[in-house]
RNA sequence: GGAAAGGUGGCUGAGUGGUCGAAAGCGCCGGACUCGAAAUCCGGUGUACGGUUCUCCGUACCGUGGGUUCGAAUCCCACCCUUUCCGCCA
């Protein structure tokens, strides 16, 4: 959610900065409504004063002993117009409130113009793509040929965007998220956390998911009315840990690693990336959130992103660095980069990790703050970032480490966790 | 799922219809005392919004949402959460 204050200050400019995205910010509406809120909320305000005052009058007067007849009728002639006024005023904070949520974030002035995925801007490469002498498979091939990854039986089991791993295939998935757990706790600084599953809708609308991309999220029912979330990600509980909180100045900045399945329905995205384990239903992901003061927090996006490259350089796979341009660029996002690992099965660079700034976006929506040297409550800025997706490094270890005989070496990183395992083949 | 108790400011905790945004203590900030510190004393110390604009004024907020009333932290209803006991259970 935007500042609505800054939106006061500077419509003009905030419709500019959207227009990049493309949005378009409806300044008359806007203008429209504010007039209405500030028209009916200072009639609001001034009425209340009055009938706060008659009731102090009443009280003060009935303690001496007086008539107060006159200054009851009085008083309650005066509800009717405020009965009707706070109830004018509600509805016009509702339509504004409305109005405000459904705005994305303002993007960063160092974020590429543009309107798509091509626009996006190379920051920079690291790996060269390795060099095959002979045919390479994809790791739909490459996982079935060596009997580990059945989509047919996952299918049957749930259905489409889902998959089924077992044996050495299974445990090299979980060694993944070992491994990457470990790098963040122990050589980042990270602090792991386990959280919920399932979430409300107000963690939801913290982070930004909810109220504008309820189709894109699985739910489920809960008591009468209510429901329950599936997160699409572990940023939507670990940020959410600071809503509705003051963080005292010293436990700055909070830096969390979160092992989680993510859930998202998919919708929209029908025929794409329908191969393999690429998009799926479920799927696991590493992320790391962070809340930061203001002023740190695009250090702290440059930090994030090397956070998520030591995976892959570790793992020594290919990739890139993408800053998205203004368009690509998700809801609340202030900046985003993208890392996209080399797919040999693809032959293409392939979104595995996306680190953004939310500024105070989300600290907004959240009401999260710290404290400042001033000792007054401050909005935090939030960041997160996947370090990494956990199926989609699977996936780029498979292709990026196959052998001729379809075999797939094992990277020596994640042979520790692996008890020490080089390779995989069929029967192990 | 059943029963009971309870949710008040950074913390503890008083307050059961009217000068209550809320006692008191702790904490924190400033000042006095001191060479300095501790102790002591004095003063200050919530958040959000609006108007005005650097100075005030106003409004809202005592778990959440409704209701009663001229007036609600206080009474009524519903819900949420916490704690304890019982039941069930990975």
């Amino acid at each position: 959610m935007l500042d609505i204050q800054s939106l006061r200050n500077d419509l003009e400019g905030a419709a500019n900065r959207l227009a990049a995205r493309p949005f378009h910010l409806d300044a008359a509406a806007f203008q429209a409504l504010e007039q209405e809120r500030k028209l009916v909320q200072t009639r609001t305000q001034e009425l209340q004063a009055a009938r706060n005052s008659l009731a102090k009058r009443i009280g003060q007067a009935k303690g001496k002993g007086e008539d107060v007849s006159a200054l009851m009728r009085e008083a309650g002639e005066a509800n009717a117009e405020l009965q009707s006024m706070e109830a004018k005023l509600l509805q016009v904070q509702a339509r504004l409130q409305d109005f405000l949520l459904l705005i994305p974030n303002l993007p960063h002035a160092s974020v590429p113009p543009g309107r798509s995925a091509e626009d996006n801007a190379e920051v920079r490469r690291h790996g060269t793509p390795r060099q095959f002498d002979f045919a390479v498979k994809d790791h739909v091939d490459i996982g079935e040929g060596m009997g580990m990854l059945d989509f047919a039986t996952a299918t049957k089991i749930s259905g489409a965007r889902f998959s089924l791993m077992t044996g050495a295939l299974a445990r090299m998935h979980r060694a993944l998220a070992q491994f990457m757990l470990e790098v963040h706790t122990q050589e980042h600084g990270y602090t792991e956390v386990y959280a919920p599953y399932l979430v409300n809708a107000a963690s939801m609308r913290g982070t930004g998911q909810l109220p504008k991309f309820e189709e894109d999220l699985f739910a489920v029912p809960r008591g009468e009315e209510g429901k329950f979330y599936l997160i699409p990600t572990a940023e939507v509980p670990v940020t959410n840990i600071v809503r509705d909180e003051i963080v005292p100045l010293d436990r700055m900045p909070l830096k969390f690693v979160c092992h989680s399945p993510c859930f998202r329905s998919e919708a929209g995205s029908y025929g794409k990336d329908t191969r393999g384990m690429i998009r799926q239903h479920q799927f696991d992901k590493v992320e790391l959130v962070q809340i930061v003061q203001p002023e740190k927090s695009y250090d702290s996006l440059e930090q994030l992103t090397g956070h998520a490259e030591t995976i892959l350089q570790r793992l020594e796979l290919p990739y890139r660095v993408m800053a998205l341009c203004a368009g690509d660029m998700g809801f609340s996002a202030a900046k985003t980069y993208d890392l996209e690992v080399w797919l040999p099965g693809q032959n293409a660079y392939r979104e595995i990790s996306s680190c953004s700034n939310f500024e105070a976006f989300q600290a907004r929506r959240m009401q999260a703050r710290f404290r400042n040297e001033k000792g007054k409550p401050e909005l935090v800025h939030t960041l997160n970032g996947s370090a990494l997706a956990v199926g989609r490094t699977l996936v780029a270890v498979m292709e990026n480490y196959q052998n001729a005989d379809g075999s797939v070496t094992v990277p020596a990183a994640l042979r520790p966790h692996l008890g020490g395992l080089e390779r995989i083949a069929r029967g192990s």
